[in-house]
This record gives structure tokens, sequence and C-alpha cells, in this order.
DNA sequence: AGTGGCACCTGTGTGC
DNA sequence: TGCACACAGGTGCCAC
């Protein structure tokens, strides 16, 4: 499901009904994600949430005893509900509020992940985030940051910005459709791309991700806010699963393409 | 060290 | 209708 668009939308939808509010019991399902959750998340009980914060597809819910560190997978997806609601399959977490109000992640394959920051740990420490590259917003996330990545591999560009100690945040959706504004083939070795293409590169895919956020993500088959709602960036896709139609460019059929096992959607003509 | 392949898991759609 | 199979928005580990 969700890529840095859905997530930071997921970051929006749950921050004003957690922040503020205590945490006054959890749900944890015996059932293992990518890990077995991380019972030290029990230590955040009786705790107020002070923020809700986003590294790359990770969130992290923070209070004075310890961050719940979060990761929605392929298939999760966090939704704010009044307490006692009655429980999903897939169900797998969930924080109780002090104002009756629930975070409740369910997951159906499973590949999303709950863990814990201790409280005197720097956030950033934490295996699952030392390991990341840059913020695609921040200011290190450059054209020449990104030409000098490229130039050290030898494998696809499409491959290359979705690797996460690249950048993070770009996943299979918005690998397509930024190297499409592009103009670049996603088949293209990342070390053959020109510094005039990674800074083209290097803008469109912030500013791919910041139009998504501000249309509500991405929604493909099930991935809502945490209100329900659904993403309307599925309507300005270019080339995502658009096999087979034409290119709103030039016209030319849109090819498909498995790039390390992921499907791939480019305009043959337009991308070079 | 970098790379491709694969595993993790469930649900859905397609073709026979 | 039932079955087998391919595929799905992510990540990390494993041999080469």
């Amino acid at each position: 499901m969700p890529e840095l668009p859905e997530v930071e939308v997921t970051r929006l939808g749950i921050i004003d009904t957690l922040v503020g509010n205590v945490i006054e019991d959890l749900f944890i399902s015996d059932k293992q994600l990518r890990e077995p959750i991380d019972l030290r998340v029990k230590d955040t009980i009786g705790y107020k949430v002070n923020d809700v914060q986003r590294r790359g597809k990770y969130l992290i819910i923070c209070t004075d005893n310890g961050n719940i560190l979060l990761h929605l997978g392929m298939s999760g997806h966090l939704k704010v509900l009044d307490a006692n609601t009655e429980y999903k399959k897939h169900d797998h977490f969930s924080i109780k509020l002090s104002n009756h109000k629930e975070i409740r992640l369910n997951d159906t394959r499973r590949f999303g992940l709950v863990s814990f920051i201790p409280k005197n740990m720097d956030i950033l420490l934490d295996k699952h985030l030392s390991i990341l590259g840059p913020e695609p917003f921040s200011d290190e996330f450059t054209g020449k940051y990104l030409f000098e990545k490229l130039q050290k591999r030898t494998i696809s560009v499409k491959a290359c910005i979705m690797d996460s100690k690249v950048v993070v945040g770009v996943g299979n959706i918005y690998a397509s459709e930024s190297l499409f504004l592009s103009k670049i083939n996603p088949q293209k070795s990342a070390c053959k791309i020109t510094l005039k293409q990674a800074n083209e590169l290097c803008m469109h895919i912030k500013e791919i991700l910041k139009r998504s956020i501000a249309q509500g993500g991405t929604t493909l088959k099930d991935f809502s806010g945490a209100d329900g709602k659904m993403g309307y960036f599925v309507q300005r896709l270019n080339v995502y699963g658009h096999e087979g139609k034409p290119c709103p460019i030039c016209s030319s059929i849109i090819k498909s393409v498995v790039i390390s096992g992921r499907n791939t959607f480019y305009c043959p003509k337009c991308q070079k």
C-alpha cells in the first residue's frame, strides 16, 4: 500500500487524535509481522503522546517514556476508531487513548512493523532508521547528490531511486511516475544518468511526492487515510498501471517491464 | 561491496 | 464452481 505520500497522509490523519492524549492501553496480536512486535512498546502505557513524526515510510509515535515505531509494509493501514470498536480480521496492533479513541493497525500481509525506541536513545540511531538515506524534501537531496549516488551504481536507475539508502520514500508507483516526468527510461543503468538528468529526476521526485500528499495519496486497492477517505492521486498517474494505454504526451503505447522483480511502466518513445 | 533472487504473507483476479 | 497460478503499494537476507 504505502509509499511516502500515503504514510504522510496517514500521519496527518492521526496526529490530532494522538498528541496531548495519554496511551491507556495497547492491543498486541500474537501474529508475527515482519518482526515480532517489540513488547517494550508497553512502556508507553500511561504516558502522553508528544508528537507523531515520519522518517521515510516509518511513523514514530513519541512519548516521554519511549517511542513506538510503525511501518505499514505493503498492505498496512492505520485508522482512527472509537474506543472498543469491534476488531476485524488482520487487526494486529491498537493504541487505546484517554480521549476514547483508538489508532488501529490492520495489515493483511503482515509485512508491517511495530517496534520500540527507548526513551534515552536518539530516534535516528534505531537500527531501522539509521541506515536510511536522506528525506526527499530535505536540502540534502539535490540533483548533485543524486548524480553522485547514481554514478557509483550499475543497477537500473529505477532500482536505484527505490533504494532507501539513496533516498527514502520512493516506492514502485512514484519511481515509474518520476522517471516518466523526467523522460528517463527506467531500465537505463544508473551510472549512465547525466547531471542534467539527475537534476530533473530529483526535482520531479520532490514534486510528485508533494502533489500526491496534497491529493491524499494514491488509492489503488485498499489504501485510505486514517479517516477512511480514499486518495485521489491515482487519477493523476501517467504510466503506473497504464500498460497498453496511450502515453498522455505522445500517444505511444505504454509498456511494462519487470525490474528487480517489480512491475515497471514507461513510455518507450518519451523515455530514453 | 554490489547485485539479483528470493522469502516473508494473504487476498484477489484470471484462465482453464 | 473449483483449482492453480500470478501478482500486489516493502524490506532484508542470502549466496554469488
